[in-house]
DNA sequence: GCTGGCTCTGTAAGCGCTTACCGGTAAGCG
DNA sequence: CGCTTACCGGTAAGCGCTTACAGAGCCAGC
């Protein structure tokens, strides 16, 4: 307590190796644990790294052996209205992140995140800063066009979220069809209902399209009868899918009975625009989602949907672009499994059993 | 196109000046906007940067001008039993984080963030190797002790949110008095419940025991019945909230009129646990929250609660930081207002109007 | 026509770390 | 007892950038 305090002018290696009474190479030697220390050269280390609180700078460290041990991550912000003021929007995008943490404290990464507003003017300066910064870069969805990924991976690895992979850049992403058919046919198969309407998310997203293809194609495989087209377009937010009903029921169209949202956020929207009229769910109109975001229980009814396993995601994310980073290489298109959880929004009774014939049906088509 | 891709040897500076047939120094003056550069010569520069995709390595920008424009971020992940298996718990962590961004991007920095597991071993380590990589740390509430904040405040500019300053380290946070204090009132004053509960947050957070003294001043203050005490010990989880109403109900007591919960969390736990049990909120029993996080408006009945202005504690956090870094000194505790937002879990009407006396008369006590 | 003063550009010295390489010391062997 | 072998530890050379300093043109003025 009688030492005075080392000023705050950057404490340095040397500082460290001069107090212990050693060289610089060996105070690297010991924090780093290569090469075979003396017990007491080790100790005499620690303790004046213990007695000077050093911490070696990351940014040396990084320019020395050339591994900053950052990944960035970039996401979209909220951006188009906001339901009721607030940004919901970024629900699923944290459970992803935090998949992609996981991943990365295995392997001593820390996360240098970045979200782009949707109309920043930057963006594509912004990212490159952040690219400069980082080892290796997670784009999620619609961040940039396929060129802008192209080109970006031109100067950095690049692992997109739901997206598709370009020649240089990776991708990573959950069985869309699966889950939307599993659905489908719960929907018809279980529950019998003979009209579907399917609420779309944003119309410039690969996930977005591959989703409605296999509504379309499911529900035509099934008999039931369809509604799409430009009154159901969503966008993925809350409120565009409240937007989508409101507009439907201001027209006097008649709802389907039962109607599938492109994501769970819709479905909030859809589901919030439906208690509005007063019209039930589900006994008058059944919902489900897609995403399985934690709110999803908590809603009345609690919401049936697909449960994508958005953790994993991340921490595949992760994976894939440390193994880039580090090896080169990588699989260009990986696809993770989704898995249906029926709730009380498509008509269940609370607590009965989910396993269905339609469900099964669906994933042993998926193994077939 | 014909242009043979650059192999991924990392591109350096000296590329883009040989290309463009300029020094390495006239491209970093080009790049960072200094000095005045020719017209001729900032276009060739630009020219070659575009021709080659090139990004300044943040690394090396970091170890040259010792400033690496990342502000580390530490917050504390789920950990203790999650409620129905999810992790609900990071709902009003990110919305700080994101005010943490909003202010950083302001600055050219960015977030570099690692969260911590309930019983992970090495934090200190983590916390001290994510310090290397940083400006400055920003610390979530409960990640360290009093004495491993001021350790690591030797090493780095370091602010806490919502605890208290060191004498190295700075500290933001709400008002929390007041806000328990406004919410007492609506409850007793404006509702005229008699017997108030408070399930309080983790016995060692320093928000907790501010709102419970609080809390026990207030109500007493306003002649209401109070009970505290270990059964009414919660965590700031949803599980915590859950499980202080079970016990006491599984202990045969009567439930107060009215309970307040040490954040929105608890009280999403503690209406559950209600739910479940068939008492209704709030005929039965009213419950607040506080915080005001995302979600509080959709659960039903919608929740009453005090709202932080978590977003603008973050940004604010970041202000200091950043000044901290780039002037020293700064103001060691930051207070922000909070606000009482009425919804219907007290027992307020759907739509009515918040304006109450008791709302205001707590309002003129703090101005007073 | 030559010099002083400007402007722009290049050279080189670090920033704090890692690590290849080499020298010194001690132990092992003939 | 002298030399080899192994083992530690130290010296110094970068990593890719910024920037102080100095040099090279160029114009204006005497």
């Amino acid at each position: 307590m009688a030492e005075p305090k080392k000023a705050r002018a950057t404490l340095t290696i040397y500082d460290v190796a001069s107090r212990a009474g050693v060289s610089i190479a060996s105070v690297s030697r010991v924090l780093n644990g290569l090469g075979s220390p003396r017990a007491e050269t080790r100790e005499r280390v620690m303790q004046a790294v213990r007695e000077l609180s050093f911490v070696p700078d990351g940014a040396a460290r990084a320019l020395s052996n050339g591994l900053k041990e950052v990944v960035g991550v970039v996401f979209r912000r909220g951006g188009e209205e906001l339901f009721e003021g607030e940004d919901e929007s970024f629900l699923y995008i944290d459970v992803i992140n935090r998949g992609i943490e996981v991943g990365a404290q295995r392997r001593g990464f820390d996360l240098l995140i970045s979200s782009v507003g949707f109309n920043d003017d930057n963006v594509a300066a912004r990212i490159a800063a952040l690219a400069g910064k980082a080892d290796g870069l997670i784009l999620h969805d619609r961040m940039l066009s396929a060129v802008g990924i192209a080109r970006l991976a031109d100067m950095v690895p690049v692992v997109t979220l739901a997206g598709s992979p370009t020649p240089t850049s990776l991708n990573v992403r959950c069985d869309n069809e699966f889950g939307i058919r599993a659905l489908v046919r719960h929907m018809v198969i279980d529950h019998g209902y003979r009209s579907l309407g399917y609420v779309t998310g944003r119309a410039d997203s690969p996930d977005n399209r591959t989703r409605l293809r296999a509504f379309e194609a499911e529900a035509v495989a099934a008999g039931a009868e369809i509604e799409t087209g430009p009154a159901w377009q969503g966008n993925y937010s809350a409120a565009g899918g409240a937007n989508v009903v409101a507009s439907l029921l201001n027209a006097g169209r008649k709802l389907p009975r039962a109607i599938l949202c492109a994501n769970d956020q819709t479905a909030l929207g859809v589901m919030h625009a439906l208690a509005q009229r007063g019209i039930r769910v589900p006994q008058d109109v059944a919902i489900t989602g897609f995403d399985d975001v934690p709110v999803a229980r908590h809603l009345h009814p609690p919401l049936t949907t697909i449960r994508q396993p958005m953790q994993e995601l991340g921490a595949k994310a992760f994976e894939i672009l440390y193994s880039r980073i580090s090896a080169g290489g990588g699989k260009p298109d990986t696809v993770l499994p989704v898995e249906l959880v029926v709730r009380e929004s498509c008509g269940c009774a609370s607590g009965s059993s989910p396993a269905s014939s339609a469900a099964l049906a669906a994933r042993d088509g998926q193994k077939g």
